[in-house]
DNA sequence: GGTAGCATATGATTGAAATCATATCTGACT
DNA sequence: AGTCAGATATGATTTCAATCATATGCTACC
């Protein structure tokens, strides 16, 4: 149910939530009491502008979490906000901070956290390249479109259109190969 | 010397490397030893497409790691392309697993990769706003301008010459004050 | 004091992706 | 079978950032 290492703290530390859409979980300046796991819906994290504008710092989709970082702060600096309804899991701060005197627990979660690291750092790089051709290529290479065109899209911050266009660019320039509609696959090695 | 939680690993897992440019350090498909600390000059981490295309997935500079995620797994798919010459340590893989068991370690470990996955996250949504003067904003509520305007643009993935069209900007609508040459801070608000 | 290099700055032009528009295909549900 | 939503796809237009060009201020070094 919950993802990799926090399914091995106690029941005790966690804290189902139900959230409607809009509402707003105030982190910010309260003394944080844990990090949250996404069961359902979709969640913002925001920080405030000095003049009000409001910045979406993460967005949270069902499976992952956020405010991990609470657990080593005492204070955090933004909020979130449900986007879509859902229930969350909020799991305490101590529980997790004791279980890393389990050897296990704290390989567990420097594993996952040195995955998402490396994930995040081929994603900032892959978004980093200007023509979209090329992104798009790059996104393959990494293997980032792995469900709808849209999605890939979204996730290398390109306009479903020019993800299209690029991909048959791509195709006519022999590099990728459209088996079917809405299937793209690189082509082998020459 | 080496960044927060390896400085507490014994010394006989660190090795030091000097490394000439456009060395290459081959670290995929072989077994891996451990992540690398770079005390000088500028490492890539390169991948290689399907038809031999190149494609960098991290770029490490002075005072940051690399490969971390080797740690925890047998083998590594990126090779490391030292772009410009200088000192590396690499460090042990199995002296840091083993370092896991220390709860303090772990601890350190943990906060030190909360810390960097926020701080990614944060860029990434930054790097997704699509107006110029959006993006420079944001980079500044989350305190990105910390050293030249270059730097900063660079952080963005913006050119130099929109990010000061971008600050005048804000400048001029009053978000942004610009107290000297080069020098740029939000406005308090209102 | 001269000059070399770099950050700062801004104007003019170009290029590429966003946006808008439109159409087809597909699967889910009725 | 009919309809509805969403993915796929592509053409036309617009927008906005990259690029090219140019100039100035600042610092370092000889």
């Amino acid at each position: 149910m919950l993802p990799d290492p926090y399914n091995r703290l106690p029941d005790i530390a966690l804290h189902r939530v139900s959230a409607a859409s809009r509402e707003t979980l105030f982190l910010q300046g309260s003394v944080t009491k844990g990090l949250y796991v996404v069961l359902a819906g979709r969640v913002h994290l925001e920080r405030m502008g000095p003049n009000g504008e409001r910045f979406v710092i993460h967005r949270a989709t069902a499976g992952t979490s956020f405010a991990e970082a609470s657990i080593f702060s005492d204070r955090y600096h933004c909020d979130a906000v449900v986007i879509e309804a859902g229930d969350l899991i909020r799991i305490d701060k101590a529980a997790v901070l004791a279980a890393f005197a389990d050897a296990d627990f704290a390989l567990s979660y420097g594993r996952r956290a040195s995955r998402q690291i490396q994930a995040q750092r081929q994603l900032l790089e892959i978004v980093g390249i200007r023509r979209a051709e090329d992104r798009v290529l790059a996104g393959l290479v990494a293997g980032l479109l792995d469900s709808t065109v849209v999605d890939f899209a979204a996730l290398l911050q390109l306009s479903p259109e020019a993800a299209y266009r690029a991909l048959r660019a791509l195709v006519e320039a022999g590099q990728v190969i459209n088996p079917s509609r809405g299937e793209y696959r690189l082509r082998a090695a020459t």
